[in-house]
RNA sequence: GCCUCCGUAGCUCAGGGGUAGAGCGCUCCCUUGGUAAGGGCGAGGUCAUGAGUUCAAAUCUCAUCGGAGGCUCCA
């Protein structure tokens, strides 16, 4: 074995061979334990990002571990490929959906292989192909049928950029997550997944291991909230207003009512007098956007409708206003304002003059609380007042039931048939209808308005590819006659699929993506599921995550995984609880950003107006690359907004506003530049291609090798956060590749070896073995291989001093290389034939850690005095306390200490996994 | 405003009541027939700040400051 390390051929060479060998071929086998490892699929946007690298080849180190250590491991891939890009790329360049999202995926699935990833391509699944969105399709229906999916009127989000609906999820502080444009509420008939009946179960994630983080969203997303509903009616005509409370306690001090100005109830109650007043408040608050409605500390407006209700509690008038600080979104839409106990109810009866009632005497205050005196709404526990035969109940901080008024006031109201109990939930049903083209066919028709399902035999109902993408903002479906007319009275359901939906059930279908008859095969279900270990972003917190726990629940209850459950019994397996979780374990990786720079230095030329530059032309030169005789600006960008840069010129800033025209060069991103790509120079920020800061992976394995840059990206980073892009330390990982392959390449040594050493050398492999298996046990990859690292350097100096015999080497050098394996698959495999071992590393067992043989037999006696480190005395690893402290006590630090004088105290600590003995002499 | 996580070497990160650690980077030396490289020696830290508990605190508690993420007129 001579020559060097030549990654590229390594590579190629064997994932060719685990092709032909199929060594990836995952296939149930009831004899051996199951670990099924997911990581999240990606959208065929057509070039895999390093995101993808740093999600997945971790994922992929930890399932070769796994399929080391004797379990069979399901390692599956496929493509989530409904979704508007592709249909965006339709319009705007004239391909088809299909022709662009397929070419992206052959590409991606090749870029994919070149990871050396252990993915099963057997299993590969691709949700827009009909083989797999007929069982979308298929879904949808058995929920239809169960009472799961429902055609329903509500308010939804409206993108006017997109033209379709969206899901609450999908809108993020009022705009759309996707293109950041303003979303609108409309009224609109649209098919929604009534998840918030699984509201209850959803919020409870007792089998599961996810990262808190996630939990605390999903929690906070659901927003269960407990009180009760009460029914005010309008003074004139009836009309009964429902609203929820979380403090029924409070009912007395309603002194006023505010409707959302969206409510239906506004039009039917606002008086003569007053409709005019109401009518342009509609409108004004119907023109802001849902984000200036949410700005924080805005003045509370509104208006007062005329009418008034009666508090059902004490049959008092109390005038009936709107407002757009009350949403139509949640609760009813409607509340009983009370602001003496309620903050904004407080300010808009300051700002409005209205009344404000205290009915919660504060527990500590010996006078009583009096309006006029409060700054703000008192919101703590106290004593009920002014509540008639209720005065007296004791609120507490709890909230619900749990605080004694509340329950004492909820049994009243249900006892006087006023109210009753009630939970309250943020989460609404999941709107699942999108009016687009590229998404799974929705298999609904429509004869004069009665709603039928295709029938099972027609299914999947298959999306047309002989479609016009014309720049109408509509769905081609909707103008493709032979779709859409099923006959002169049956019209066809042209929205379409959220994806989200496609998404919500891939993990069944890896199990068997060839199956024709069935969503998924009932053996391999009984066998792999649940999904063990989940990986990806967190992103996907409250949308996908949540989405495909409640789709989970919903095969579970109407009995789609019952053959399954029927196997595992045959099987000895205990199927309860085993299709209630879609993921058990779920691991969020962090981000890699953009590299870490410096402010640029750029030049700025354009004329001064009132002390600020209004340039025509800036560009990034080096910190020293003034131009004899420049006469502009010259300084170090601290500071952007839109187009005004801060420059520090030596010490003193200056405002330079770009001007819309100017000319920009930044020699470091190819192309023509514009203003925004000089912010990137500023901050770590995260890789975009507007940014001008991506990494290639591609560019990447070719000049470091896929080995290489996969050990890079797992010991880099804390996976679980992320970081920047730093290319310079890809040598680490490198140089390790490089020095176990010398090692290796050097062969066994042609000396006898030192006992000593190799015992030594021995022990140092096992404390490795045990830091690795934490490593990887926890997603902790960095320390996995920074422990290799370390033993590698323990080894080189063993053998530099030649005191590794040819025997401990060889036995040294198998589990090192089975060690680095999962990490760097290629090298491994090709050290592993090269010192004449089978085919392949990857079929062999892990190493078995050894606690005797790590343990250490002489350390060192710590001499404390008071507690600092004052010496130490070489031991042995498990010494007695009494010799110990006699040892210490005899040391040179605590004699010249004590100085004669007897120890006030002296304490023992015995040393422990890995720490030394102790004595701590108190003087 | 609320919730969660986090502040350790220049950088990226381990550790965690009992001597402060790794990789990269850096200094200096050696090698120059493993060579767009290799080897060796070394420097670098009041473990964010302040208080408390303890024989002993980087580690536990509390407060403060700073950073990241999430939620937010939630009735």
């Amino acid at each position: 074995m001579s020559e060097n390390y030549q990654p590229h051929q390594v590579e190629v060479k064997w994932q060719q061979k685990w092709d032909e060998t199929q060594i990836y071929r995952s296939q149930v086998d009831w004899d051996r334990p199951k670990h099924y490892a997911l990581t999240m699929l990606p959208y065929p946007s057509g070039d895999l990002h390093i995101g993808h690298w740093f999600a997945m080849t971790p994922s992929d180190a930890r399932a070769r571990w796994m399929r080391m250590r004797g379990y069979n491991v399901l390692f599956p891939m496929g493509f989530d490929a409904f979704g508007l890009p592709a249909e965006q790329a339709a319009i705007s360049r004239n391909i088809h959906p299909w022709k662009w999202t397929y070419s992206n995926i052959e590409r991606m699935r090749e870029q994919l292989r070149s990871m050396g990833s252990m993915f099963d391509w057997e299993r590969e699944a691709i949700s827009c192909t009909p083989e797999y969105y007929k069982w979308s399709e298929w879904f949808f229906k058995k929920f239809y049928e169960n009472g799961v999916a429902y055609r329903g009127s509500a308010l939804v989000n409206w993108s006017e950029s997109l033209q379709t609906v969206l899901a609450n999820e999908q809108v993020i502080d009022g705009r759309d997550e996707r293109t950041g444009q303003p979303v609108v509420h409309k009224m609109m008939e649209q098919w929604f997944f009534a998840i918030t009946k699984y509201a209850d179960e959803l919020l409870d994630f007792d089998i599961l291991d996810w990262p808190e983080p996630i939990k605390i969203m999903q929690t906070n997303w659901i927003g269960r909230s407990e009180g009760a509903r009460v029914t005010f009616r309008t003074e004139l005509g009836g009309h009964p207003i429902e609203i929820f409370t979380t403090r029924p306690d409070t009912l007395w001090g309603s002194t006023f009512m505010v409707l959302a100005p969206e409510h239906d109830l506004v039009g039917v109650i606002t008086t003569e007098e007053a409709r005019a007043a109401v009518e342009a408040y509609v409108q004004q608050t119907a023109g802001e956007t849902e984000i200036e409605r949410m700005l924080e500390d805005r003045e509370k407006t509104g208006v007062f409708t005329g009418a008034y209700a009666i508090n059902p509690v004490n049959d008092e008038r109390i005038p009936i206003w709107i407002a757009d600080y009350v949403m139509i979104t949640y609760g009813t839409g409607a509340i009983m304002a009370v602001p003496a106990h309620d903050q904004r109810d407080f300010e808009f009866a300051r700002a409005q003059d209205l009344q404000i009632r205290v009915v919660i005497q504060p527990a500590e205050m010996e006078e009583l609380l009096q309006p006029e005196d409060m700054a703000e709404a008192y919101d703590g526990p106290g004593t009920m007042v002014n509540s008639d035969a209720m005065d007296g109940s004791v609120s507490t901080k709890d909230k619900g039931r749990a605080n004694p008024a509340i329950g004492r006031v909820i049994d009243w109201l249900e006892a006087t048939d006023k109210g009753e109990e009630s939970v309250n939930y943020r989460l609404h049903d999941w709107l699942i209808s999108r009016q687009r083209y590229w998404g799974s066919p929705i298999p609904a028709t429509y004869d004069n308005g009665a709603i039928a399902m295709v029938a099972d035999e027609d299914l999947p109902v298959v999306l047309p590819e002989d479609v016009d993408f014309m720049p109408t903002g509509r769905s081609p479906l909707t103008y493709h006659e032979p779709f859409f007319k099923v006959n002169d009275s049956v019209r066809r359901e042209t929205d379409t699929l959220d994806t989200f939906m496609c998404s919500s059930w891939y993990q069944l279908r890896y199990l068997s993506p060839d199956n024709v008859e069935v969503p998924f095969d009932a053996e391999e279900a009984a066998y792999w599921l649940p999904v063990d270990v989940y990986t990806g972003g967190a992103e996907h917190a409250v949308m996908h995550l949540l989405y495909t726990r409640f789709f989970t629940k919903v095969l579970r209850d109407i009995g789609v995984f019952e053959a399954a459950s029927a196997v595992m019994r045959q099987k000895g397996r205990d199927p309860e609880r085993a299709f209630d979780e879609p993921m058990i374990v779920l691991r969020n990786q962090g981000q890699v950003l953009g590299a870490e720079r410096q402010g640029d230095y750029v030049l700025c030329s354009g004329r001064l107006v009132g002390g600020k530059m209004l340039a025509h032309r800036v560009e990034v030169v080096g910190w020293n690359e003034v131009p004899a005789g420049f006469d502009g600006y010259f300084g170090e960008i601290v500071h952007r907004t839109e187009n005004v840069i801060r420059l520090d010129m030596a010490g003193v800033t200056q405002l330079v506003e770009i001007l819309p025209d100017a000319e920009i060069i930044i020699p470091a991103i190819a192309g023509e530049n514009n203003v925004n790509q000089l912010r990137h120079h500023l901050e770590i920020q995260r890789m975009s291609k507007s940014k001008g800061n991506v990494v290639s992976p591609d560019e990447l394995v070719e000049k470091y090798g896929a080995d290489a840059v996969r050990c890079y990206l797992m010991f880099n980073f804390d996976w679980q956060k992320g970081g920047p892009w730093n290319e310079n330390n890809i040598k680490g990982p490198q140089g390790w590749l490089h020095d176990v392959w010398e090692i290796a390449r050097d062969g066994a040594p042609k000396v006898e070896g030192d006992p000593d050493g190799e015992r030594d050398i021995e022990r140092k492999l096992h404390q490795t073995i045990a830091v690795v298996n934490r490593g990887l046990e926890e997603f902790s990859f960095n320390t996995a291989i920074a422990e290799q690292m370390k033993f590698k350097n323990a080894l080189k100096a063993a053998l530099r001093e030649r005191q590794i015999g040819p025997e401990t080497w060889n036995g040294v050098m198998n589990q090192l290389i089975r060690l680095m394996a999962p990490f760097a698959p290629h090298i491994a495999e090709e050290l592993w034939e090269r010192l004449g071992f089978e085919y392949s590393v990857h079929l062999a067992s892990w190493p078995a850690y050894d606690a005797d043989k790590a343990r250490e037999e002489q350390v060192e006696l710590v001499v404390l005095i008071n507690g600092k480190p004052r010496g130490t005395i070489e031991v042995a690893v498990d010494i007695e306390r009494e010799r110990a402290l006699e040892l210490a006590l005899a040391s040179e630090a605590a004699q010249r200490s004590l100085a004669g004088k007897a120890p006030r105290r002296t304490i023992f600590i015995p040393g422990r996994n890995g720490s030394d003995p102790k004595v701590n002499i108190v003087v």
